[in-house]
DNA sequence: TCAAGAAATTAGGCATTCCTAAATCTCATG
DNA sequence: CATGAGATTTAGGAATGCCTAATTTCTTGA
């Protein structure tokens, strides 16, 4: 079905346009469709250059692209996207969990071996762990049939203060600066924190990390997803009824 | 030190030229120089894509290439030789031995996987197989520093008819065609084999294989490295003064 | 309403890597 | 030593994917 053409290097031209049906998945979540710009930005490249590789993609069907109106990935891109992020995030899996990689710089790393991933080794490694449902980041992990498993967490900017919450996913992964300094103030998936204020000024968020004041912008705090902790009365266990 | 073109998908250009230099390489080990057409065969390439890039190559100084003299690896391409099969082989082990896939297709895998792994992950991922020195095939697999374990196994052909020998390395890992024939016929690493006969004619090879007898042509058996059995009498165990 | 200013596209190029067809070189052999 | 077969290189092109500069389109606030 796929035009193979005779390039017998490895996967050259699929891992381009991988790339980009990659982080336009990724941007759409934000908001879409997404413009020219941020995904230049994302990619670290000159805005022509997005704005022809919108047009290919859209000619191979993986995108749908009207001039000036942005792309938003078509049916046949997210299936594609939902593949790459598999393999993206079970690579995440398998280098933190088993190579001891800290999950502030996988990123790179996973984008860089899931373009030479094939299916059976997707598969097999799948397997091999466990069929994971979440990656280190706490961002869900698509099936081999391609449905994704429910996104955990809600804004802890939306959350009242004054309480405890669990971190249970941080967005924008790729973001490997703004991972680290997280990861400097033990602000992690699993950590609990207490969310302290909310400045009115410009927003600026205080949070408890166990005993330690942490205290970081906006831009930072709106990529935490979080679970409320259950406040326990007396009762030290987990049990319940 | 290396010239970082502004090209941020993922080591697009550096991969055709590991690749080369992973071919060039193992094609040294049979002869050298290597001419064009062997190389050209081998990547599935027209020759003049192979010349051009010969020069290329030469240019970058990785390979030693006069005109119609075919190439040699230079210092430097050696040393990106040592590493390109470091990172292949060590993912042979880990498809095949955490993975369960057979050896005789993990190298398409491998050599997909190897160009996008960079050396922290590299390194993790030897120190996760335990450094093994040998992949699949019973090839040798370079340390970080670039050194080679020895080699493993004389050839059959070379020993003496009638005794039993144990294969432990099987050469042109990358011909998947061939590893399927011996896969096929139950001959793989670790195998004893009995050489039964190599026939004066045209030099077929038959084998016993634990009592079934196999056959072969002298371009199979040519790439078996075997070590002689040690013939036991009445000494069960291996015991030794 | 209209003139920045921002966003996006078009124009024109360049590097890489591949191809087919046409020389050219090498080497063994008659 | 001539010559043809085979190996190799040159010539000429194409596709991909990226860039800068210029132009066009959209948005928005005076
Ligand atoms: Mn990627
Ligand atoms: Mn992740
Ligand atoms: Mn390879
Ligand atoms: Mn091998």
């Amino acid at each position: 079905m796929t035009t193979e053409t005779s390039h017998p290097s490895v996967a050259a031209v699929r891992s381009t346009e991988e790339q980009y049906v990659e982080v336009i998945g990724l941007l759409e979540e934000q908001n879409s469709p997404v413009g020219t710009a941020p995904i230049a930005e994302n990619m670290q490249l000159a805005m022509p250059s997005v704005s022809e590789m919108l047009k290919r993609l859209a000619d191979k069907g993986l995108v749908t692209h009207a001039p000036y109106e942005g792309a938003s990935l078509s049916e046949k891109g997210r299936m594609l996207f939902a593949n790459v992020i598999r393999r993206h995030r079970l690579w995440e899996v398998f280098l933190t969990q088993h190579l001891g990689m800290s999950w502030h710089n996988v990123y790179e790393h996973a984008c860089r071996l899931e373009h030479g991933t094939l299916e059976p080794v997707t598969a097999r490694l799948g397997s091999f762990l466990g069929n994971p449902e979440y990656c280190p980041h706490g961002s869900p992990i698509p099936g081999a049939d391609g449905t994704w498993p429910p996104s955990q967490g809600q804004p802890l900017l939306e959350m009242p203060i004054g309480s405890e919450y669990q971190i249970v996913r941080i967005l924008q992964e790729n973001d490997a600066d703004c991972l680290t300094f997280l990861f400097e103030r033990d602000v992690m998936i699993g950590t609990v924190v207490r969310l302290m204020d909310i400045a009115s000024y410009d927003g600026t968020v205080s949070l408890d990390v166990s005993g330690k004041p942490v205290a970081m912008g906006t831009r930072v705090a709106s990529r935490l997803r979080v679970t409320p902790i259950v406040e326990m009365r007396g009762n030290a266990s987990g049990e319940s009824t």
